[in-house]
DNA sequence: TCTGGGGTCCTAGGACCC
DNA sequence: TCTGGGGTCCTAGGACCC
């Protein structure tokens, strides 16, 4: 993998770089939500005390950490590696690379986000905002295989590493210094990709993962319980990870605007408005509270979808079930590699006034079948109706939960 | 600001059963 | 001769994250 990581340097990355690093890593981890249940198996590799909370002597000193490890402006940094003339420029990577058409921005450089520039917005957006930008297509390919090598320099520290998504991973080690455990963590990074990274250090995930934004760019930041309410109390609720703009507004209709307010709020209250489950979580989250493990366990996939917003609107239902049908056997064709069997198939319809609606259907028996889940696509696409303009479909395969 | 693609999980409500 | 309450399963929708 050094060899891989010399070569980054000078040529396009490969899929040979993904094989020769490590073909479990770079997929998305389950983000863990209220009430869910840890996996029921722990791989026996793992040393007992990794991932609990941190670990407190009798003289108070924590040992245990949790390391929240962030890649620097992924995307753009990994295209500007391959394109050293692009570096300083303004680079804006997203949709097929054409401003002019529909889609939305997955990663901008610093260099435009001083234009205004940010992930999610619409490419005509930021063209207008920033018309000098370099517009690149996505290339998951080349994100995978770098995100390999990064995740393999990670696990080189001989930490337990827990992938979220191409560019993030948590580690849990035991040491008295997290600031020069981070460190090497970063060097580690950055010699073997040439990437700039980024550490959130933290008495657990939670508190790990938000210190890390405090760090950007390139820097370290510990967020414990005791800096916890100086640092976080003011902020907004949706500076908290798994509150949003919509829980943002209803928490605000309670008259709970800051962190500090959403703390000090009843759990039962938060129940009625919430759920039994999700109300009491989100006062949990305002202390900066957290007890989910870091786990080295591999990842297993729940479902597996191919999506496509088109270019210009579906009027014609025979066109809609062609498309449906398309999507479902790319679906179907990556089924086939994983070779677990589904269990059921949904379709998505976006209309055109932005609505989205899903039906499903379930197989009378699990199958890998790409006809079977050919027609099951069509069959959950008879529940729809047919009279309106189609701007986006999907097809998700849902795979029976592993014995 | 005409709003991607790939995921995960929670909740409400209806069906069904006792 | 209509009707209670609880449990479980399934489905669609919604929210959130990278």
């Amino acid at each position: 993998m050094w060899t891989a990581s010399v070569q980054l340097r000078h040529r396009a990355l490969t899929w040979e770089d993904v094989n020769r690093a490590d073909p479990a890593a770079g997929r998305p981890a389950p983000l863990r939500r209220p009430g869910e249940q840890r996996p029921a198996t722990t791989p026996s590799f793992l040393p007992v005390r990794t991932g609990r909370r941190p670990d407190r002597r009798d003289d108070g000193t924590v040992t245990g950490w949790v390391l929240h490890v962030d890649l620097d402006q992924f995307v753009a940094a990994v295209e500007v590696l391959r394109r050293p003339e692009l570096r300083g420029r303004p680079v804006v990577v997203g949709g097929d690379g054409d401003p002019g058409k529909r889609g939305v921005v997955s990663t901008a450089s610093y260099e435009a986000r001083a234009f205004g520039v940010h992930s999610g917005q619409p490419l005509r957006v930021a063209a207008r905002k920033c018309p000098d930008a370099v517009f690149l297509p996505v290339d998951a390919p080349a994100y995978e295989t770098a995100s390999a090598l990064v995740m393999a320099a990670l696990r080189d520290s001989g930490a337990v590493v827990e992938v979220l998504g191409w560019d993030e991973a948590f580690l849990a080690l035991d040491t008295v210094d997290p600031e020069a455990a981070a460190r090497d963590l970063q060097r580690r990074v950055r010699e073997a990709t040439s990437l700039d990274s980024s550490v959130g250090i933290g008495d657990n995930r939670l508190r790990a993962k938000l210190a890390t934004g405090f760090g950007k760019p390139a820097g370290v930041f510990r967020l414990t319980q005791a800096n916890w309410d100086e640092v976080m109390g003011e902020r907004p609720t949706d500076a908290l990870w798994g509150v949003g703009a919509k829980t943002a507004k209803r928490l605000a209709v309670l008259g709970l605007r800051i962190v500090a307010e959403l703390a000090a709020a009843d759990p039962q209250v938060l129940a009625a408005a919430f759920g039994p489950a999700t109300g009491p979580w989100l006062v949990r989250l305002a202390h900066g509270e957290d007890d989910t493990p870091v786990t080295g366990a591999p990842y297993v996939a729940r479902s597996l979808s191919k999506e496509t917003t088109f270019q210009t609107d579906l009027a014609d239902w025979a066109d809609v079930r062609r498309e449906v049908l398309v999507l479902a056997a790319r679906v179907a064709d990556t089924v086939a590699e994983q070779e677990r069997p589904v269990g059921r198939v949904v379709v998505k319809i976006r209309y055109v006034p932005f609505t989205t609606r899903t039906h499903g259907h379930t197989l009378d028996v699990p199958t890998t079948d790409p006809a079977a889940i050919e027609r099951a696509a069509l069959a959950a696409l008879d529940a729809f109706p047919t009279d309106r303009e189609v701007r986006l479909l999907g097809v998700r395969a849902e795979f029976t939960p592993p014995p």
